[in-house]
RNA sequence: GACCUUGUAGCUCAGCUGGUAGAGCAUUUGACUUUUAAUCAAAGGGUCUCGGGUUCGAAUCCCGACAAGGUCACCA
């Protein structure tokens, strides 16, 4: 059941093809001339007598959607959006039309074209009465016709908004309307690839190698988290989609790359919210010879250099908070943050200790809580919320991070670190674990939680542990999430705001 | 998974204790040669998310479903 308006445009898209114009020309326009462009390089002079000399953009071709028009009489403005940006035309009947015949103008312009219609229009700039920078119309052509009605979002003077396109189920389902009624939300996507450009680059320029790995895997291994299953038909076997690329990127370290990185998709087959997507985008990175130490200098370097690519500085406003990304960073392990943040050291402190320490700070716990769970528990309840500016929080207990190496030092904790920023993690690291034996045994303690109905436990890759007999160098493991940097550094709250297609369910009637 | 809120024209929203479905923008027709939320005049446009129920009568009250947002739980 096609709307009035819809009826209207098919309508106007027949009277066009009996003009004999083509509404989805297959030639190229040549376009010269960029809305954004245009308004900021537009120059002219005024001479004493008042007449003005215009500079430059005097022949020009420029293409985008119309998205706006004001008619007055035989001559009409109107507003066109290219990739940079919106800027007026202007359009003269007796200019477009110059013989008796002014149906180009009346019939085409007038009538026959509606707002989202793709179009290229050559002419020269000028600046209105009004002080508008704008493209004099000597000659223009449909390059798309448009059939549906895109939502006006109208600005006055003073920037008040009206009929903002704000509903989000419209607004993440359509997508593309999105992007073409709120120019804000461009933004946000092209901050995106500008970080994960920037990040990129500095790992380039490092000299390390950035590499593909299978996103289908017969053991989903490297996180604690339910994946998606599916099934090679041919092979007639079960495949994961893969919850982490670590252990990929590992074996890779034992074939002898010094550095490699990875940008991926990863998939958790889990709950959605605000902050979770059931596909999202994490970089992973592995560098041999170095360490966790080494590893919060890195990235804290990277990420102060991303930061100033994607804002121009190193600050971000999250929320009403002002963040800042510059290095170095705090660093705390994970007994001093307790320490500092409820008073208990928790260091000499055995199970039964713990168990008490939780009680005590009203914290829930069960049987099946071990001394790392109840530290992690202690720790996300009591300190998490107050790590405001980016905080390295080291040395977790050994029973939560079956891949991280054992401390040098510290006895039952690992040399891993997390970044929190804002109350949240964006970034995971150890000293990875190299000890083939040692390996097995974190494995088969994850096995043994398998068995207890631990269903995130990890299964034990029997390839992956061949691959560390072989012999794996030190190496220093970092995973950062880029769907929520991203938020951190655009100021949204929502991960459906930094993906362009969130995760929605089908749409009804589909 | 639990609870709360929402769903009315292309968009943004009104719609009272249940009584003929409303506005602005958009659309259509007309006027206007520098407008910019253009203006002026007129017109058309609705499966009130869907399915039941109560009632003489339901957009409105009740039940259920679907979708979205929020809070919490789970998760990293």
């Amino acid at each position: 059941m096609l709307s009035e308006q819809e009826i209207v445009r098919r309508e106007a898209l027949q009277k066009i093809r009996a003009l004999g114009i083509d509404p989805y020309p297959a030639a190229k326009f040549e376009v010269t001339a960029y809305a954004a462009d245009i308004k900021q390089h537009y120059s002219e002079t005024v001479a004493a007598d008042g007449t003005k000399q215009r500079l430059n953009y005097q022949d020009i071709a420029i293409a985008g959607r119309l998205m706006a028009s004001r008619e007055a009489g035989k001559a009409a403005f109107g507003e066109i959006q290219d990739s940079t940006g919106r800027i007026q035309i202007y359009i003269r009947r007796d200019e477009i039309c110059p013989d008796a015949d002014k149906s180009l103008y009346k019939e085409l312009f007038l009538k026959l074209l509606d707002i989202g219609d793709f179009i290229g229009v050559k002419g020269y700039a000028f600046r209105t009465k009004m002080g508008e920078i704008t493209v004099h119309v000597t000659e223009f052509k449909l390059l798309s016709k448009s059939l549906r009605p895109l939502p006006i979002v109208k600005k006055d003077a003073q920037g008040n908004v009206f009929d903002a396109f704000t509903d989000p189920e419209l607004r993440y389902r359509q997508r593309y309307v999105d992007l073409t009624v709120n120019p804000a939300v461009r933004e946000v996507f092209v901050k995106r690839t500008k970080l994960v450009q920037a990040m990129r680059q500095f790992f380039v320029e490092k000299g390390w190698l950035e590499v593909e790995t299978p996103i289908l895997q017969p053991i989903h291994g490297g996180a604690a988290a339910r994946p998606f299953k599916t099934h090679h038909n041919s092979l007639d076997t079960a495949l994961y989609m893969r919850i982490a690329n670590e252990l990929y990127l590992k074996r890779l370290i034992v074939g002898g790359f010094d550095g490699v990185f990875e940008f991926g998709k990863m998939f958790r087959n889990e709950g959605m919210d605000r902050t979770h997507n059931p596909e999202f985008t994490a970089m992973e990175i592995y560098v041999a010879y170095k360490d966790y130490i080494w590893m919060m200098e890195m990235v804290e370097t990277c990420l102060e250099r991303v930061a100033i690519a994607v804002n121009g500085t190193s600050d971000a406003m999250v929320g009403d908070r002002k963040i800042s990304f510059k290095a170095p960073y705090i660093r705390l392990s994970m007994t001093d943050a307790i320490l500092k943040y409820t008073g208990i050291n928790i260091d000499a402190l055995d199970e039964a200790g713990l168990r008490a320490v939780c009680k005590q700070l009203h914290i829930e716990t069960d049987a099946s809580m071990g001394k790392g769970k109840l530290i992690d528990a202690i720790f996300g309840e009591k300190v998490e919320s107050h790590l405001i500016q980016p905080t390295y929080i080291t040395d977790y207990p050994v029973e939560m991070s079956p891949l991280a190496k054992k401390h040098r030092t510290k006895a039952g904790f690992v040399e891993r670190f997390e970044l929190f920023v804002n109350g949240k993690e964006i970034a995971n690291a150890y000293s990875e674990l190299n000890d083939p034996i040692d390996q097995r045994e974190r494995f088969e303690e994850q096995m043994r939680l398998a068995g207890r109905g631990d269903d995130e436990a990890m299964p034990l890759d029997e390839d992956f542990l061949r691959a560390l007999e072989y012999g794996m160098p030190p190496t220093s493991g970092l995973g950062i999430g880029i769907d929520r940097l991203t938020m951190f550094l655009t100021n949204n709250v929502s991960i459906q705001e930094v993906l362009f297609f969130p995760q929605m369910k089908p749409e009804k009637g589909s």
